[in-house]
RNA sequence: GCCGGUGUGGCGGAAUUGGUAGACGCAACAGACUUAAAAUCUGUUGGGAUUUUUUCCCGUGCCAGUUCAAGUCUGGCCACCGGUACCA
């Protein structure tokens, strides 16, 4: 390296050190509300080792927060670690240490050997790490508050089991029927009693609310939408036929979002875990059913699936009334009805449903239509009605079923009736004879959040002999996890090796009664969900944080990844807290902004994909850092891409901003002399400075405004703004081989010295050291560091509209709208004077020979335009 | 299948309200400096034709349309990316 080059590890690290012994970045919690402002980042995992993709998250969010303080905002700007979960135990069944001291080695490392040579701004004094008990007491506080609501409950569910966590997981945490963490390993259902969150009475605020979040991507609000799921049906109940009776219910009772279709049901589906299967069947098919089930059972949803669209299934025996027609139905079991949806029973109308349809065709069953196609009966003929629907309408049946709108037959009273009308007219019809009611379902589940695993947030319940659950008192938080485990011992085991501490887990309640706490631990997304309500109070030794001082996030960094997992959850227990009355605000972030992912090429995949230890494309920080520096490393994150997009990491260009950045420090080291002396930063006159001094005032001026703009929330322009200051660079360099240090007049000294110093206090977000260098070497002239007058201390610079008026601007001439000419003007002239001058241009007239003029359209300090033939 | 999103030079991308398409960077090429190289500074760089310091044509995935004017608006295709998927 160069030794005229800026040295960026010998001045990052001056002055991490530095801000790192001082507050410059610490949040004063009695700020007034209207001065305060909350920038978060999704804490991340401490796997051990950032790379450059998460270090986007982490520039973004720190030029957000260095922007709001330097416009006068407190700026609460903390950072922790998802501190529990799988990776921590399974290295320490790997090499026997314990999961807390690998987790802490991790954050130890990432935080004071990443995260703070990043050049980012925290307050680490507010730091919070899941795993630590004084951190954890609070999650269990919280979930006794949940339990004593009534949202948190046990319940024998088939549940989707991970062979390779060894553990069940949350809906939200099956990706195609893969585990979340495990790409390639498909989940199973098992049947089993856990512990769940009722997310699901949430399910209508949590959709409503989203209305209220104009500041969170249309994207992630689509996902959160469709991922509740909201549908609008009926209940319908079919009693069951005399042959088989059943104590106690008398009727299947389905959920269908297609009452239209009622007279068209030619069979029933059950799914084969329903719990009147058993009793209902025949005993001459109690074999069939048995096998079915158990195959069924045995399936992954992975294999279910993949088998396409062949249906299978079971005729059970059973026959259940319609109760619209009193026709006899019979009923199936099949894998494609699920337990958990609905009444985990459908009514099948094979006619108006692709799935009944191949079913019915694979098993021979009846296909009755109901509903006619528009098509049908308009013959094709395009003035058919006054109906939205156009061609698409007018395909000829399929011989499929058919799925679209309608007009009802074979439907009694309710023939003739468009399908859609007739919904809710034969739902009101049964709702009075009572056998039918309009329902809501979700497609949301309740939330499991119990894990077989040791390295968890325990939850502080236990269960005395005679099964009866009681509550850990809260004096006695945290339940705090046994630190001897013999982690060899829980390879072979699997699961929680809680179990395997009879010590912990046996205990006597106040009472005497002898008692078991339950071994298995809290999901960590449990941990994630409250983790940015406590940074606000994060010292409060009396409770989670004071209702007082907690205040919604102003702006949220993340990726997508979690546009359903941890925002939903957050979401949740945002507004299941303020039912507990620990909170007073229903939406935990008012602004979110989803980054894009960092890609890079791998060798091994032939193709640029996410940067992954797995794809071998990961570009550590540390290496980048110590030849190029951080501020280099976040000029080109920013630059490389707008920010919602990807970034592609290509080395050469990452080594163009190192280029800026030695581009900027040379540029001062030229101009040193200008900076001697110089108490006041000003100018004279605008007006009456020399052409290549005004222009220099201008570049930067328009650099500040375009920048001023583009970090305007909704726009977040980034990418741009580092343009704009290399425009600025490359300017102020034209200037300078015009200028050089030793011609320069008393004027032009004292113009460069005030742009520089604003140039400063503008890249100051972005390239955090190189500015504070520059600004105690140059402005403070000090050899100690001054953080009192540190430049992320400083006002951001405001840009004066007057010096970007020019009394000239460049006329478009254009012939049919086809750029002519471009001739600079004056903005004095009339849209009269324009056109006379446009038509007298010699180029313009040259092209306008034999044509005829039909129309000239002027618009004023922009073109003109020749409308000629 | 359904729901989102994106298509602009060799590459990443810019163009905020329809009004000069290609800002800025990377790569490449050339000149200056140097014994030389690196570094640096300065240029050139969408494609094609041409009488070659000239003039013209084409050009924002494809096809139509609206408009004096379309990368931008409308309709229809195509491709790619992301989410979701037997949700009755």
């Amino acid at each position: 390296m160069n030794v005229e080059h800026y040295q960026a590890k010998t001045i990052e690290s001056k002055w991490q050190e530095i801000w790192d012994k001082s507050d410059i970045y610490s949040f004063d919690s009695e700020t007034k509300s209207d001065k305060r402002f909350y920038s978060l980042v999704m804490f991340p995992y401490p796997s051990g080792n950032l790379h450059m993709g998460h270090m986007r998250v982490y520039t973004i969010s720190d030029v957000i927060s260095r922007h709001k303080r330097m416009l006068g905002y407190q700026v609460l700007n903390p950072m922790g670690f998802d501190a529990f979960g799988l990776p921590a135990e399974n290295a320490a069944i790997e090499n026997n240490t314990h999961p807390a001291v690998w987790t802490e080695t991790n954050i130890a490392y990432m935080r004071d050997q990443q995260l703070k040579r990043m050049g980012t701004s925290y307050d680490w004094s507010r730091e919070v790490v899941s795993c630590r008990a004084d951190y954890y007491k609070w999650t269990q506080f919280i979930f006794l508050k949940l339990y004593e609501k009534g949202l948190a409950y046990q319940k024998e569910a088939p549940v989707n089991w991970c062979p390779d966590c060894n553990t069940v997981l949350a809906n939200e945490q099956v990706e195609d029927g893969m585990c979340w963490r495990h790409g390639q390993t498909p989940v199973n259902k098992r049947m089993m009693k856990q512990w769940f969150l009722r997310i699901t009475d949430y399910a209508e605020e949590l959709l409503q609310d989203l209305n209220k979040l104009e500041h969170w991507p249309e994207s992630v609000k689509t996902m959160q939408r469709n991922w509740i799921g909201k549908s609008v049906g009926a209940e319908i109940d079919f009693p069951l036929c005399g042959a088989v009776r059943v104590e106690g219910s008398k009727a299947i009772t389905v959920y269908t979002t297609r009452p239209d279709t009622i007279y068209g049901v030619t069979y029933m589906v059950l799914a084969p875990e329903h719990k009147l299967v058993q009793e209902l069947t025949t005993d001459e098919n109690k074999e069939a059913i048995k096998a079915y089930i158990k195959d069924a059972s045995s399936k992954t949803e992975i294999e279910r699936t993949a088998e396409g669209q062949k249906k299978t299934g079971c005729f059970t025996g059973a026959y259940c009334t319609n109760p619209y027609t009193g026709e006899k139905i019979p009923v199936w079991i099949a894998d494609y009805a699920l337990v958990d949806y609905g009444t985990g029973a459908v009514m099948a109308v094979p006619a108006h449903d692709e799935r009944d349809w191949e079913f019915a065709q694979e098993f021979g069953l009846e296909i009755k239509e109901v509903i006619q196609s528009e098509a049908v009966v308009g013959e094709g003929s395009k003035a058919q009605g006054g109906e939205n629907e156009d061609d698409t309408a007018l395909q000829p049946y399929s011989p499929r079923a058919m799925t679209g709108p309608g007009v009802i037959i074979n439907s009694n009273e309710f023939n003739g009736l468009d399908n859609e009308a007739a919904k809710s007219k034969i739902v009101e019809h049964g709702l009075k004879s009572g056998f039918a009611r309009s329902t809501i379902k979700y497609r949301l589940r309740d939330w499991l959040i119990s894990r077989q695993r040791y390295w968890g947030c325990p939850i502080p319940l236990a269960q005395t002999e005679d099964g009866e659950l009681v509550q850990i008192p809260y004096e006695s938080l945290p339940v705090e996890l046994p630190t001897e485990i013999d982690f060899s011992a829980a390879k072979a085991m699997g699961g929680s090796v809680l179990e395997n501490s009879p010590d912990w887990f046996n205990i006597t309640l106040a009472n005497g009664r002898k008692a078991k706490r339950i071994t298995d631990t809290l999901d960590t997304f449990i941990c994630s969900s409250w983790y940015f309500m406590r940074y606000p109070d994060a010292l409060n030794t009396d409770k989670p944080f004071d209702k007082s001082k907690v205040f919604p996030v102003d702006q949220y960094v993340g990726g997508v990844e979690h546009a359903i997992l941890h925002l939903l959850y957050a979401r949740f227990f945002t507004k299941a807290l303020r039912d507990c009355d620990m909170l007073d605000f229903d939406e935990p972030f008012v602004r979110l902004l989803s980054q894009g992912m960092v890609v890079k090429y791998s060798e091994k995949d032939g193709k640029i994909t996410k940067m992954s230890k797995s794809k071998g494309n990961v570009v550590g920080t540390n290496d980048f850092f110590d030849e190029f520096g951080a501020d280099a490393a976040r000029l080109f994150i920013l630059f490389a891409a707008p920010v919602d997009a990807e970034v592609e990491w290509v080395e050469e260009g990452a080594q163009g901003q190192y280029r800026f950045i030695n581009r900027v420090w040379r540029l001062f080291k030229n101009y040193a002399s200008v900076f001697e002396n110089r108490e006041n930063y000003d100018f004279a006159d605008f007006a009456k400075l020399t052409k290549d001094n005004q222009d220099l005032v201008r570049a930067l001026h328009s650099a500040l405004k375009a920048i001023t703009e583009d970090l305007d929330p909704n726009r977040n322009g980034f990418n741009t703004s580092v343009a704009r200051m290399t425009e600025f660079v490359n300017a102020a360099y034209k200037y300078f081989n015009a200028h050089d240090q030793e011609s320069l007049t008393a004027e032009d000294s004292a113009v460069l010295a005030t742009l520089f110093r604003q140039f400063i206090l503008l890249i100051s977000p972005f390239t955090p050291h190189l500015a504070e260098e520059l600004w105690h070497k140059y402005i403070l002239h000090s050899d100690e560091p001054d953080l009192v007058n540190s430049v992320h201390r400083q006002s951001w610079p405001v840009f004066e509209p007057s010096y970007l008026e020019q009394n000239t601007f460049n006329l478009v001439l254009q012939i049919k709208g086809k750029k002519v000419d471009v001739v600079e003007v004056s903005k004095e002239l009339s849209k009269e004077q324009l056109e006379g001058f446009a038509l007298a241009n010699d180029k313009l007239q040259k092209r306008l020979q034999g044509l005829e003029i039909k129309k000239i359209i002027v618009i004023p300090n922009k073109l003109v335009n020749v409308v000629a033939v």
